[in-house]
RNA sequence: GGCGGCAUAGCCAAGUGGCUAAGGCAGCGGUCUGCAAAACCGUUAUUCACCGGUUCGAGUCCGGUUGCCGCCUCCA
């Protein structure tokens, strides 16, 4: 069994062979800290912390660069407008992108440089560049050469000549192809500034990826990922800037995580269906979302809507109801040292079809059946009229222990099913378990004499209060709807 | 205009030329239950947008048609 994954590089899928056994590098585009971050993001995150995940899972040790972009336009202008300073609004997002990551249960990266600490970097590469006749001054701004790096469209696909062709880019008057972009930016009065050898001014958007990406992983490193957006100009143009400057491959995998779109529609602005993490997180669980963004392969665009997220839910509800019976049966899931997929040692045991799925570039849809078909195992061996269910239970305690890990390593199933519960319950508060448990108390007395017509309508009030019951040998248990 | 992607059941969705087209949600029938709920069992696509072609054999490959979407400008 290999690792296959897609390089938009090669537009195939390869088998992966990091550049040294065992040991992998990744680079993933972050986020620009101007503005919260919306379920696009999220799904990004949760791609390339499931990739981290399962490449530790089968043993290797990973190096997990993110960046964060904090100096930037975007920011600049946002600041200005809010009359803070570009750093106190890049910290404040930072803060929140924590904030949301943490929830959906998305690892740290090992770094997660900002652009701010690397400018001198920058500057050094610039100097590179201009001296190896890639890059020129143009009054105070600098600028890449397309046209001095052959290879340039390569990754994305594009010929420049094709894009000089249907253009629609106004071609700035400094520069000398109407490619070529911007390495330095000269700063205009007010906006945040470092002194260079060019004047005051600020990196172009592109430089901090490959400086950051060279800084921590070399040269030439396994993997780079982002959203598929990315693709074209910034990775492109971050390759060219690199490989130019440095030498080396750059990044030897490509990776890139396919859209969300909200009703069909991408999500902008403007449409007013800009849907952030925090939004989403008052409609679902972070459980339900995380499961909702894996059900898909992660290049395929995926469509945020009710139905669909509400089908997960409903899944994702059945499968802790059965964690809940199985903790009645056999005790709750204790986390052994060697499963989880948060270790930096060797490979863990996970159950070949999963493995199969994730190692058909990262199919985590059929990881996610694959779940489903141990859950029903699991179901069947503690139900009530199963034949295995007087017996054995080491079958049982083997089943939950593919299903916790293989979940693990999607960073599902986290939470307790307790927790998870009272997590997803909505308007509990109004809820009081003293009148519940009377009401209950009453109904049981009606049965026991048999006044079924009383203890059903006591079972609609409480239905009718968001209150299900269920009577089983051992009495009436009741838990929220959801 | 250039480049790329997608069209599989009521809905979401996997499917790497070849046994009976995964899985989830919803629905229906059954078991269990006083009735329910939960769980289990069974069931729900002779067919994969449409038309051709290659092949012994195609949802899977090729060409065309239609529809939807993305990138080419900041974007995960």
């Amino acid at each position: 069994m290999a690792l296959m994954l897609y390089n938009t590089a090669a537009k195939r899928k390869e088998a992966f062979v990091p550049l040294e056994r065992g040991n992998v590098g990744l680079y993933v585009c972050g986020v620009t800290v101007y503005d919260l971050c919306h379920i696009g993001h999220a799904r990004s995150a949760i791609v390339f912390d499931v990739l981290v995940r399962y490449l530790r899972a089968i043993g290797n040790h990973v190096t997990y660069v993110r960046n964060f972009t904090d100096v930037d336009d975007k920011i600049i202008a946002r600041a200005r407008e809010e009359g803070k300073s570009p750093d106190d609004l890049a910290q404040f997002y930072i803060d929140a992108f924590y904030k949301d990551m943490d929830q959906l249960n998305i690892l740290r990266a090992d770094k997660e440089p900002r652009a701010t600490e690397h400018i001198e970097g920058m500057i050094d590469m610039i100097l590179t560049l201009i001296k190896g006749g890639h890059a020129y001054r143009a009054e105070d701004d600098v600028y890449f050469s397309v046209e001095s790096f052959p290879g340039y469209g390569s990754l994305s696909g594009r010929r420049l000549e094709d894009m000089k062709a249907g253009s629609r880019i106004a071609v700035g008057e400094n520069k000398r192809h109407p490619m070529d972009f911007a390495l330095w930016k000269a700063a205009k009065e007010g906006e945040p500034y470092w002194d260079s050898p060019w004047g005051k001014g600020r990196p172009g958007w592109h430089m901090e990826c490959s400086v950051m990406s060279s800084h921590f992983l070399g040269s030439t490193f396994d993997i780079h990922g982002g959203g598929e957006d990315l693709l074209f100009p910034h990775h492109e143009n971050e390759r060219a800037q690199a490989i130019a400057a440095n030498g080396g491959d750059f990044a030897r995998y490509w990776i890139h995580n396919g859209f969300v779109t909200v009703d069909s529609e991408k999500m902008s602005k403007s449409l007013g269906n800009f849907l952030t993490i925090r939004d989403a997180l008052t409609l679902y669980h972070p459980q339900v979302l995380r499961l909702f963004l894996l059900s898909q392969h992660y290049r395929s665009p995926l469509d945020f809507t009710r139905g669909a997220v509400e089908g997960h839910q409903a899944g994702l509800v059945r499968i802790y109801r059965a964690l809940e019976r199985m903790e009645s049966v056999i005790g709750p899931w204790i986390d052994n040292k060697d499963q989880g997929a948060d270790g930096k040692g060797g490979a863990i045991a996970l159950p070949d079809e999963f493995r199969a799925a994730m190692d058909d570039d990262l199919n985590t849809a059929r990881a996610v059946a694959f779940l489903f078909e141990t859950l029903k195992e699991i179901n069947r061996l503690i139900s009530p009229d199963s034949a295995d269910s007087s017996g054995d239970l080491s079958e049982l305690v083997r089943r939950r222990k593919e299903l916790m890990r293989s979940a693990s390593v999607l960073g599902l199933l986290n939470d307790s099913p307790a927790e998870f519960f009272s997590g997803i319950k909505q308007g509990e508060e109004g809820i009081e378990r003293e009148e519940i448990e009377r009401l209950i108390a009453d109904r049981s007395a009606a049965r026991a004499g048999k006044n079924w017509k009383k203890a059903d309508e006591i079972r609609d009030t409480l239905k009718s209060m968001g209150v299900v019951l269920e009577d089983g040998p051992k009495g009436t248990t009741w838990r929220i709807d959801v």
